[in-house]
DNA sequence: CTGAAAGCGCTTACAG
DNA sequence: CTGAAAGCGCTTACAG
């Protein structure tokens, strides 16, 4: 920037203000600085811009391992809203493990970004909100709150699970299946009350009573070896399911592969049910059932909690933001 | 820092020291400041740290589309190894989109990233280079120059395809198939005759001259819809081929759908092979036949010429860095 | 072993 | 309409 102020011959401030498209500058002067930009090919340096201003242009996103498709359908739909305003962003994952998750939130800290968009690993939230103290925003994506916190740079991003749930047992419960089992995750105790209430209150309010909770956390962590776990659980416990609705299409796309193996037909022997509509669950045999979460608008709303925070007037601690959910219906259910 | 130093009652160079662990500082000086630190909770600001240092400790990854699975699973390895090393990444798309991919860079040079590890857009080559002149490290995975470039800061780093299409066809050949196509892609003139070249050779040293290419690209741009679109123009133009190699798993994936649902059986009818192992690939029904890249050890290779450039001492525009590659038999072929 | 000065490349708050 | 001064939070190159 100094040298483009010398080679056009006025001050760098005036050459900060072109290049900022700020302030009141003559149009010849304005031409000057233009074409010594060009000429030397000046590109101005947004790390010192975001030392003075205080904010970086770029906003963290934490997830749990971009293998799961999930997250990088997500990463791939945030990355383009975040752009779409002029931000660009910066990712990491914590692979599940909660002290990985702090410390990578300390270093993204660190490094200077304006907010933290994070897909929180349960049970890690004590650690995370310690290293997370002072800053925000810090968006929390589909993650309940097992504490009471009232902090006013926290903000909350969901999908309506619980609707999703009702929407998948209405849907079997049409089909004529009165014997469904739900897979939830182990170690995720909110989570899985959040899942299983609005499972349960769908069943019975289908007036079924009958049902069953499969826990099948793989050791290796895998989601696909879950979903295949899952199955085996399921003949083991209960064998007289004809439906199966998993935590996530991973899952159910390692259920189906599961299922499959061990001679059972989807989805005449067991329906299988996925959540969160990854493009490659159109394309397995049989098409994946599964509840479609809008992913673009889930990230539009999150880039904009996290680049206004407060100001969006939506998704605070008090009143989370919902982003609705829609069943697809497809054919392994 | 200044805080911390008027806490601890000693100057913000000695804090500095502290922090950064470098330099000779008394014990008990030592224990002072890091006993304001933990009361202010202190991190030290790594953009002003950048700034002076002119280095930011982030390298940007810009990829074609995060959806597709490849580069997913390659971002998650980045991601590991970039971190092994101390490294944030910054994460971009250019969706294929040449005018895209170079503003894309631009402003993460702007942003002052390190590095640059890219996914090129064939056909952009000359609007990124003009946009990344004067910067390096700018690594280039998986590409083929297509003009003489003699630019000391740029990296080039392969998987060896042409190695992967011999082993395909070896193992194809020995099952027995003569008739063999494979799926290219149409903008990619260099990469095309790349894969070609292998393909054709390894053909050739089976003593088969009978094969076909097959250009496929979707006008969507859906990786897994080139597939499909494959399968068709392979049932139109060459209804004899009993064996298809497509340009990578999705497209792979998407092949199979589509031949299933033309009510051919994969292998018996046409056996398909992949490209990339993606971990999807081990779950459709049949899984998929494919050739494995080692994904951590590319990404270790990626990051090593971000963080050591020119003094990796290998992968430079003359000699590029050739990651081996290994086929993966199971039952689609 | 410790610190004062200068500076990284910008912007803010002024003054002219 | 334009510019000189101060400063963002650090480090570098010194001097003591």
């Amino acid at each position: 920037m100094k040298e483009v102020a010398a080679l056009a011959g006025v001050s760098i401030k005036t050459v900060s203000r072109v290049v900022n498209n700020e302030g009141v500058v003559a149009d010849e002067t304005r031409r000057l600085v233009q074409d010594a930009v060009e000429q030397l090919k000046f590109r101005p340096n947004q790390l010192a811009r975001g030392l003075v201003k205080q904010r970086s242009g770029s906003i963290g996103l934490v997830v749990t391992n971009m293998s799961n498709m999930f997250y990088s359908e997500m990463t791939q739909e945030i990355m383009l809203a975040a752009r779409a305003r002029g931000n660009h962003v910066l990712v990491a994952s914590h692979m599940g493990n909660p002290v990985e998750q702090a410390e990578v939130v300390a270093s993204l800290i660190s490094q200077g970004v304006d907010a933290i968009l994070i897909y929180p690993e349960v049970g890690g939230d004590a650690k995370l909100f310690e290293v997370a103290e002072g800053f925000g925003p810090f968006v929390l994506m589909d993650h309940i709150l097992p504490i009471a916190v009232s902090n006013e740079n926290i903000f909350l991003l969901q999908s309506d699970i619980s609707d999703g749930i009702g929407q998948v047992v209405n849907y079997l419960c049409d089909l004529g299946h009165e014997q469904i089992a739900i897979e939830v995750s182990a170690n995720v105790p909110e989570a899985r009350r959040w899942r299983e209430r609005g499972f349960i209150a769908a069943m019975a309010a289908r007036g079924l009573a009958t049902h069953r909770r499969i826990v099948s956390d793989a050791t290796n962590g895998r989601e696909t070896d879950c979903g295949g776990r899952a199955v085996e659980i399921l003949r083991e416990t209960y064998p007289e399911a004809t439906a199966l609705i998993c935590y996530n299409d991973m899952r159910a796309m390692g259920a189906v592969a599961a299922a499959r193996a061990t001679g059972l037909r989807v989805p005449e022997d067991l329906a299988i049910v996925g959540f969160d509509n990854l493009a490659i669950g159109e394309l397995i045999d049989p098409p994946l059932t599964t509840v479609s979460i809008d992913k673009a608008k889930t990230a539009a709303a999150a880039v904009e909690l996290a680049l206004s925070g407060a100001r969006a007037g939506r998704g605070t601690v008090q009143d989370p933001w919902i982003v609705p959910v829609q069943l697809v219906k497809r054919n392994s259910a």
